[in-house]
DNA sequence: AGGAGCTTGTGAACGTGAGAACAAAATCGG
DNA sequence: CCGATTTTGTTCTCACGTTCACAAGCTCCT
């Protein structure tokens, strides 16, 4: 986040060329949705079609594209093509970004063995780890290398984007390292709160938190009908001796 | 989602114990604060301290947690076992929630490898795949079972949430089967917009989405000081041979 | 006991996002 | 060339989320 800069108070401004963040983060749906069009061979799809594509409401769906530009046609809907490049060119992913990975544990190789995002706008420049057993391990066509060579790695491959895969603790100072080798987005798979300076993006994915929303919905689910099956308790500041509890879920 | 069911459109309605979707998805990182804290031999917590831990701002989480009932005492702060016990029922991880994956392959296996969520709240009771040569593999003290086992697991076990690390292209259709079985909570990791009925939550994590939102604030960085490199071009309708790009990312 | 000092819980202001609805623009058929 | 039809781009309204600011309530000290 901490994208927030420069905004005029006044009337309800919107633009400067400045997308909502909402919108940002259903480009990237868009953009697959048309993919998929295009790779069933249809030129040319209504913004009804599309959102039904990618699972949206078309009325959100126009007014996100419009953020972008008048690229639609009235009467007719978006040229699949035209309109790929351009939230393509939104995005940023016309041009290659260059990623490390760091920790290259369980889910680090899965990271590394994955063919996704090599497909095209990523590429795997690094895998790091600081465990000498690890370096020089091969995976793909790449070697697992130690992470003192991250700031020469960094500079030379003009690193923008990390990828933290490291157990939660040692996940700060990795971070910090990223950053002050000059790494200025980060994608966090650890379990923990990382903090930045200003002009550093961050973004975690955290499974024990999407699993735990989901639990959430589902008790209530249950508890539409029954009843809560553990009581409230009733007391306050109890010091009690609770039962130990959850909340270390990945930790 | 699917979670807007009922709510009088009159006055601002808040509550009938409805929890706002976006406080939702902070307590489970409240609850990681708190246990953190609780490791660390602390009681006590004000709420500018959890907030610091949490990486929010203080004044929303008091309003999050006021969602939940006055369990701070004014003057003092929170009791961190006390609040911990009382977020964790409220998400529903005093009890334990039997999960299924589904699809083990890179990221499967990183998924049934890690400790994290088997540490409480959730248990995984199966480990399901349709390809004859990976049933029967072990990992860790589970055994890869056969995909059309999956019927009586679920019932067997009441499962009510499914992960999903299949690829793409059957995603649906495994999708379709286990909320069949009875499940009704879906976590995917494939890189499609599953649709589901009425009643079945769905979330997803999708690296390469948050890759591309990454990437389109780093491009936003770039192009501060330097121009875009990217022309806009400014033909309407060209049915033009744009280079092939991006989009098929993590398709 | 009473007042000073904290910290919570919440009302109100503000900002962002979603969706309905419709005018403007394009195509097509006559 | 014109009117019917289709579908976009945009405006308006409402709902949701965030933040400020402060009264209410608790503790502790004198
Ligand atoms: N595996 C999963 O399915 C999963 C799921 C959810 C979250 N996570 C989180 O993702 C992270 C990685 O999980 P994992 O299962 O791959 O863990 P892992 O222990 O298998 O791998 C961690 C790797 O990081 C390396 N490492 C440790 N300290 C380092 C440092 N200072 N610098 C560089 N490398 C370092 C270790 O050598 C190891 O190879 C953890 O934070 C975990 O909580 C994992
Ligand atoms: N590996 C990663 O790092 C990564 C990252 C982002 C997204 N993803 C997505 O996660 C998913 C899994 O990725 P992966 O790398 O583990 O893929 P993978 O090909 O290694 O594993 C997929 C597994 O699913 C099984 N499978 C296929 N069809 C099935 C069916 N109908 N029923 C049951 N099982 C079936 C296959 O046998 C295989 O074991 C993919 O959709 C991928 O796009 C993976």
């Amino acid at each position: 986040m901490t994208r927030a800069s420069s905004r005029r108070p006044g009337p309800p401004t919107r633009t400067e060329r400045g997308i909502p963040e909402a919108t940002v983060a259903r480009l990237p749906v868009y953009l697959r949705a048309l993919t998929a069009l295009s790779d069933n061979g249809i030129a040319t799809a209504s913004s009804e079609d599309l959102a039904t594509a990618a699972g949206v409401n078309s009325a959100k769906l126009r007014k996100d594209l419009s953020y972008l530009g008048s690229y639609g046609t009235r009467g007719v809907g978006y040229d699949v093509e035209y309109l790929r490049y351009q939230i393509a060119r939104e995005i940023g992913v016309t041009q290659d970004w260059a990623v490390v990975i760091v920790g290259i544990g369980n889910l680090g190789h899965a990271l590394a063995n994955y063919s996704g995002f090599g497909t095209r706008g990523f590429r795997i420049v690094a895998l790091l780890d600081a465990d000498p057993k690890l370096v020089g391990e091969r995976i793909g066509d790449m070697e697992v290398r130690d992470f003192a060579e991250l700031e020469d790695i960094v500079e030379r491959d003009r690193v923008s984007i990390g990828v933290i895969t490291t157990p939660a603790g040692p996940a700060q100072e990795v971070c910090d390292r990223l950053v002050a080798a000059g790494v200025t987005s980060i994608l966090n798979f650890a379990p923990v709160v990382l903090s930045v300076p200003d002009g550093v993006d961050i973004r975690k994915v955290d499974l024990s938190i999407e699993l735990q929303i989901l639990a959430y919905h589902e008790q209530r689910k249950s508890g539409e009908a029954a009843l809560p099956q553990v009581p409230e308790l009733p007391a306050m500041n109890g010091l009690s001796d609770l039962p130990s509890v959850g909340g270390g879920v990945g930790a």
